[in-house]
Parts: structure tokens; sequence; C-alpha cells
RNA sequence: GGAGAAGUGGCAGAGUGGUUUAAUGCACCGGUCUUGAAAACCGACGUGGGUGCAAGCCCACCGUGGGUUCAAAUCCCACCUUCUCCGCCA
């Protein structure tokens, strides 16, 4: 959410930046609320005071007996309690309405963030590894001879209808030790706290980190109004949420690997084949909670600590500065990691990494205190470290054999008993 | 799920209808004193909003939301959370 003094101060550049992002301005719009909230708010609060001063008298009165003075002011303050009913009423109403707007306007792109108006204004900025070169045709991952028998879609589909998988024997342990893996990786070496939270929550978390009001349509709700998580973003970056941390607590950095739930309403029909897009599906993420200072030099460690988990795992992969027009509604500026996929012969997105400002923790309140300061609104920052049905995709294309087997990663060895590979009849071996 | 108890500032903890501003202690911050520190003493010390060039002034906030009253931390209702006991359960 935005802050209204800063657009109130500058509202010009507050619309050059949504014009970025191919917005129309919205300050005028804005202001207006906000010059009417105000009004009202004025209005409100005079006749509070006025009122307040006036009840103070009839306890004066009644404090010294005068019964006549008494009953003449409390006349008076009852009279006035209509109008300080209206007048609030009134206030409140504006007041919701500068922030019902506020909440649906996207975060402001950073200066460094390149313009575009869709993903093709996406910025390659680094490549790492490079795509195998395959003496046959390569296969998408559910057309491998080896992985054929450990993925259901029908078994899902007679479950629970499209978009979902059933995952069995070798296929779901390299799953499995992809988690494990990515996980150990972070405490491990990158410094992360492992958490485990939640995946049902209450509707003012998805307000937090922006979910709601405006993508409610992407998500799913029980009928008792909890929300399924569409990523642990929402959990981890709210446990802040409220908060005054003493600036000592920052960085605050964890992940946590939790299924997340997407009804991805606006895309179907596309990726429809294969476990690339689901209505369920695990993912490993990350957040920090940082200083205003630190937040951009988290951005990059947190690139790191998902890049460095491609590269470990072998997997070529380029990352990209996503473009104006491409970016999420929370974020000053984002990271993808886009992983080399043979069976479509192209890189396709398996983590994204954000900076979020200030933007979230307006929503959520969310605040850090230096010794002998104010509080100060903390920044948020969330990255896939990584999709883990993504990295199944990635390991079992990159891999494949013409035979039909799989050659699995060096590093999960340790999560699989040893085995290498998969064969070609489904097995671990 | 049932019964009971409780939610007050960073922490502890008073305050059951009104005599401006939530007592007091601890912690934190500034100062006096001291070679330095401690102790002692003095002072300042919540959050958000509105208004003003500023000093300041005003409004709201005692778990949350309603209500009663001229006036609510205090009385009433609902809800949430925590604790204790019981039931159930992976």
């Amino acid at each position: 959410m935005h802050d209204i003094r800063a657009i109130r101060d500058n509202p010009a550049a507050f619309d050059a930046a949504l014009a970025r992002r191919g917005l129309s301005g919205m300050s005028a719009e804005v202001l207006a609320i906000d010059e009417a909230r105000r009004a009202g708010i004025l209005a409100a609060e005079t006749a509070q005071a006025a009122q307040n001063a006036a009840s103070r008298e009839v306890g004066a009165a009644k404090a010294r007996g005068d019964d006549a003075e008494f009953e003449r002011l409390r006349a008076l303050v009852a009279e006035k309690k209509a109008e300080i009913a209206r007048l609030s009423e009134g206030a409140a109403a504006e007041d919701a309405r500068l922030r019902d707007l506020l909440l649906t306007i996207p975060n402001l792109p950073l200066a460094e963030v390149p313009d575009g108006p869709d993903e093709t204004g996406n910025v390659e900025i680094f490549r790492w590894g490079t795509p195998r070169r395959f003496d046959f045709a390569a296969k998408e991952h559910f057309d491998i001879t080896g992985v054929k028998p450990g993925m259901d879609f029908q078994m899902a589909a007679k479950l629970s209808g499209s978009r979902f998988v059933v995952l069995r024997g070798a296929v779901i342990r390299v799953h499995r030790a992809l988690a494990q893996f990515m996980l150990d990786t972070h405490i491990t070496e990158h410094g992360l706290t492992e958490t485990w939270t939640p995946v049902l929550v209450k509707e003012d978390a998805m307000f937090g980190t922006n979910q709601l009001p405006k993508f409610a349509e992407d998500s799913y709700q029980t009928t008792n109004g909890w929300w399924l998580i569409p990523t642990s973003e929402v959990t981890l970056t709210n446990t802040v949420a409220g908060e005054i941390l003493d600036e000592g607590q920052l960085p605050i950095r964890m992940t946590a690997h939790t299924q997340c739930f997407r009804s991805e309403a606006g895309s179907s029909g596309k990726d429809t084949a294969g476990m690339l897009r689901q209505h369920q599906f695990e993912k490993v993420e990350m957040v920090s909670i940082t200083t205003p200072e630190t937040s951009l030099a988290e951005h990059d460690r947190m690139t790191r600590c998902a890049q460095a988990i491609l590269e470990k795992l072998g997997l070529p992969y380029r990352t990209v500065v996503l473009c104006t027009g491409d970016m999420g509604f929370g974020a000053q500026k984002t990271h993808d990691l886009e992983v080399w996929l043979p069976g479509q012969n192209t890189y396709r997105e398996i983590s994204s990494v954000s900076v979020c400002g200030d933007f979230q923790a307006r929503r959520m309140n969310a605040r850090y205190r230096a010794p002998g300061g104010k509080p100060e609104f903390v920044h948020t920052l969330n990255g896939s470290g990584l999709a883990v049905g993504r990295a199944l995709i990635a390991v079992l294309e990159n891999g494949q054999q013409e035979d039909g087997s799989v050659d699995l990663p060096a590093v999960l060895q340790p999560y699989l008993g040893g085995r290498t590979r998969i064969a070609a009849d489904g097995t671990l071996a």
C-alpha cells in the first residue's frame, strides 16, 4: 500500500511511475478522496472536542451540586451527539474509501527496472551452464519412458480433475529429495531459518501480502472463511504483521517448504500438459525482513541463494530482470530464474525473487525501531528457492537418456540411498 | 467440542462510572555527581490520525467489534486469544 503523504507531496512522480507500468495516473482521484477525508476528519474531531469540553463542564456542575446547570448542559451535550455520529460516519466512510482505493494500486517500479509492455521487455542479466546437446529427440518430462510409471495424470483426474497429478515410486522420491536438498542447503549454507507454517490463513494475511483484494479469484477459500495459501510468502511474511521489531533482530531470513494452492483462473489453456502448472504444488520459499537500507543488497543475496540451488543441481538457467510491464503487483523489482527445459527447447520460470520495499509492510503494519528512534516500516522480500515440481521437471528432462532412463544430479544421492538414476522401467537404480 | 479464569504501555502491575492529561516500579534515553563506572538524584519517556511556518493544539487507542450513559479501562452483549480442567484425536 502506498503512503498517502508521498502521493500528496509529489503526485506527478506517482503518476509517472504508474505510467511505467502501463497504468493511467491515479493521483487526482486519490487526492480528491484524501481531501474529502481530511475535511471529514476535521469536522468530526472539532465537534468531538466541543462535546468533550462540554462533558467536563457537566461533571464540574454535578460536582458542585448545581443541578439546574447540570441539567441544562446535559441536554446540550445530548443534542450534539447525533451531529457527531453523523460527522464521524462520514469521515470513516471517506477513510475507508481511500484505503480501498490505495489497496488496489500496485507498487512502483524502482528507477533501474527496465521499461516494457510485457515479458518481451525482460532483460537477461546472467546465464549459467550450457544446455546439453541431445543426439536424440529430447522428450517432455511426462513422455520419458522411465518417468511414465510414476506420474499419473489420469488417476489424479479421477480424484480431483484436471491440473492435478499423482506421483509414485522413484519420481516422488526424487521430488521429496529435491525439497529436502533445497531446505538443507538454505539452512546450512545460506543461513535461513527453517519454518513450518499453516497453509490455511485468515483473510488479513492475504491482504498483507497483496493477494487480496485484487486477486481473490486466483486462490481458494474454505466455507468458513480461511484461504489456502498460494505461496508460503503469505505466512512467512505475515509472521511480522503488526510487530515493532528491534533493529538488531533484522534481517530475519526464513525458508519454508509447503503445499501451495492456486486456482489459476486466468490462465486456463496454458501449459495444460504435464505438471508445469498445477492447482496444488510444493514450493520451498524464502522470505527476508530487512531495514530499508539493506533490502536491495538482500535482493541480490536472495537471488544468489536460488541460483545456487540450480547450480548444485547442474541445471542450466538464466536470470532476467522483469520489466515494468511484467512485474507482479507488490514488487519494486523482480529477478526471474528460468531453467532450461530440453523437452520444450526453452527456458521456463522456476523462481521469482522480488523486493517489495515497504509496500507489504504498510499493509501489515510491520515496523522496526532503531535504538532511540521512531518506528519505521520494514522492507520485505520473497523468492522461490525453488518451485519443487518444476525443479523435478527440469531434473527429469535434463537428465533423460535415449533409452528412457534418467541420470540424476549427484547432490541428490544422499537423499536417494546412494542411487544415481531412474531406470527405463521406472525404478531407482 | 464442554466448563472455568484472564487479556492495561518494552516488561511488571494498580485502577469497578466523572475532580484535565492511565498510579507506581523496572528497563531504555538525556543530565547532575564521579578519574571512569555503579549508586543516588533530576528530567524525558507509547502508537496512529488531524491541524499549524513553528512552538504547540486537537482526536482516537486499556484484546477486537458493538451497546448503555451527559460521561466507560471501569457497566452490558458478541467475538478473538491465552491459561486450567474435561472430552476427542494424528
